[in-house]
DNA sequence: ATTTCAACCGAAAACGGTTTCGTGAAATTT
DNA sequence: AAATTTCACGAAACCGTTTTCGGTTGAAAT
């Protein structure tokens, strides 16, 4: 019950704590048979080395950080999922914290962690973050650290992806592919480069299949929200009624989306075609199960992790390598709500 | 950039680091003009006190686990929400891990959180522990401990719940009090403390009102699976078309029973009403929208922080206080599934 | 018999703070 | 003028490890 230290188990033994420490610890100079009397006492007694005193020693704490605009989401989860457990595996605890999408919050919360003394921080940038100066910051501290998903081109770091256009093209190009010739698109305001890239996308698989940009059917909304793709739905089949795909650039707009269609009986996928973007949990029970592109947040949170790691090593031998961005393949999933 | 300690300021000042510590941290015994002029170098300097240190004296970190059977669940992510929230307002930081709702990965994360001498540990049991040294080993050991919603009442330790059998009364009384008459009831096999309560709940609201208890409609499955509540919810359709409301004691299964009465092209509610539970997200998406029993993850996960900190304050002033138990109340949302 | 060299062990510094206790000077009280 | 108290500060212990650097053996080589 009482804390057994290395000093009380040297006391013990009638040998120094040097002795006990590198017995401990394997080194070459302790004698087989007093390195067995150590282990066994310590075994015995249970002893458990102080992390404080390591961490003090080392000055790491084998504890990343991992910050994020929002906890409760879907996608968010699973990168949660894929750091903490790839983390484990080299022996690292995460400390998880949000951002709310909110500027301000990140800066304090990058303080917090800093303050924690985490041996790194991974990070996706807050919806409203247009200046990078806290990042900087960071990364000019010698804290390594590793961008995902939500980054910036203007920071210089390590960073884990989509290839957003890439995975809209293949979207659109999903619609093309099973008859669509007229297609709205539903996005945010041009604000993340995610919603950016989606757009430009979309546009390049028209183009690149000779249909003609509609402007008349590129929505643009407030929000990501249910609410939102549901309205655009209703706007799609009372004065668009040639529209015959969407894509949504979120899954939970396109659900939105799919039941404003239901609400006006249109038939989908046979009169319109619907497609999202993300495969959260719930496009698979939606009715019908809606069509999507997966973006694998297990994987990304295992590479930032891994890319971490690295950094992390590179850090302590005093190796300096230049950034890359490890982009993470995206795949269309398709269900129901297209054919 | 290079670090700037306790003794770098004190050598640049000319001073003790006694008294540089004592100035930082406001001591009485330090004139207010050194006082001023060591805050002004720090500040100056950009001085952080290495954390480490902090930690090897006060032996605490002010960093708590955070223990749960699976991340990338709704009701979990907000857990998770509640507690980081509620842990930085004081000033603490949460360490997440998952059991994966296996017995002996919880034995292992509680170890690996112990490793890292966290000030105390949030567990929700996993599914298949049976046995709880291991939980009784941590608690013994003197670390702050509180189980929260998947709880045993083996374990003498603080704890937050819902009530599971009150809730679930109100989820039957709700679908009686709508007009059903012959109720349904879809759950997995009796292993779960929740599964059981809530269980124990529909049948005594049946009592109360007076109808008798089925055991032909009352559905155990294998898993809490969306395709497990659709496969009852055919069932139902084929065989027993007397049935008019359907209580699941999860929205997952309540939303695979919707998804076989749409298939059957019984109307809900008007033939048959549906009831899940949790209020996840995605009861609020599905067509009809469902009605469902909140269970406030982000409260529970606030209540168990503050519940943790009280135990932690206690224990530094020596203090015993006897375990309690936190209900916190759910509440019925009535939606479209439902009259 | 002296040197050489492993093999084994321990003293002590270091990590960077906090806190107790003692001390000298100044201010106050007798 | 002497005694007492207050005020400001510093020395040093302490938290529990790791790691460097010598030092002491005894055996082997010269």
């Amino acid at each position: 019950m009482s804390k057994v230290s290395l000093t009380k188990i040297s006391e013990i033994l009638g040998m120094s704590k040097s002795t006990v420490s590198k017995a401990l610890n394997n080194y070459a100079d302790v004698s087989s048979s007093t390195r067995k009397k150590v282990q066994d006492l310590a075994n015995k007694l249970n002893y458990k080395p102080n992390v404080f005193a390591k961490n003090l020693r080392s000055q790491e704490s084998k504890i990343i950080g991992l910050l994020m605009p929002e906890i409760v989401h879907y996608f968010f989860s699973t990168i949660i999922s894929g750091v903490t457990e790839t983390a484990e595996k080299y022996g690292y605890s995460v400390i998880v914290a949000q951002t709310k999408d909110d500027y301000k919050s990140e800066i304090k919360q990058l303080e917090l962690l800093l303050d924690k003394n985490v041996d790194g921080i991974l990070l996706s940038l807050a919806d409203n973050t247009i200046q990078f100066n806290h990042v900087k910051d960071v990364i000019n501290q010698g804290v390594p650290f590793v961008l995902y998903d939500r980054i910036s081109k203007l920071i210089d770091c390590n960073k884990v992806v989509i290839d957003d256009v890439k995975a809209a093209v293949m979207a659109t190009q999903h619609l093309i592919d099973t008859g669509c010739k007229k297609i709205a698109i539903i996005r945010n305001q041009f604000k993340s480069q995610g919603t950016i890239d989606r757009h430009k996308g979309y546009k390049k698989a028209l183009l690149e299949n000779g249909i003609v940009y509609d402007k008349s059917i590129d929505f643009e909304v407030q929000d990501f929200s249910f609410n939102a793709g549901k309205i655009v739905g209703n706007k799609i089949c009372e004065r668009h009624k040639d529209v015959d795909g969407i894509f949504a650039v979120t899954d939970l707009m396109a659900i939105g989306a799919l039941e404003a269609l239901k609400e006006h009986n249109v038939a989908v996928p046979n009169q319109v075609s619907v497609i999202g973007f993300s495969n959260w949990f719930l496009s698979q029970i939606t009715t019908p199960h809606l069509s999507t592109v997966d973006q694998p947040g297990f994987e990304i949170g295992q590479t930032a992790f891994k890319l971490l790691h690295q950094e992390i090593q590179n850090n302590k031998n005093n190796i300096k390598e230049p950034s890359k961005t490890v982009v993470i393949p995206t795949t269309v999933i398709s269900r129901e709500s297209t054919k």
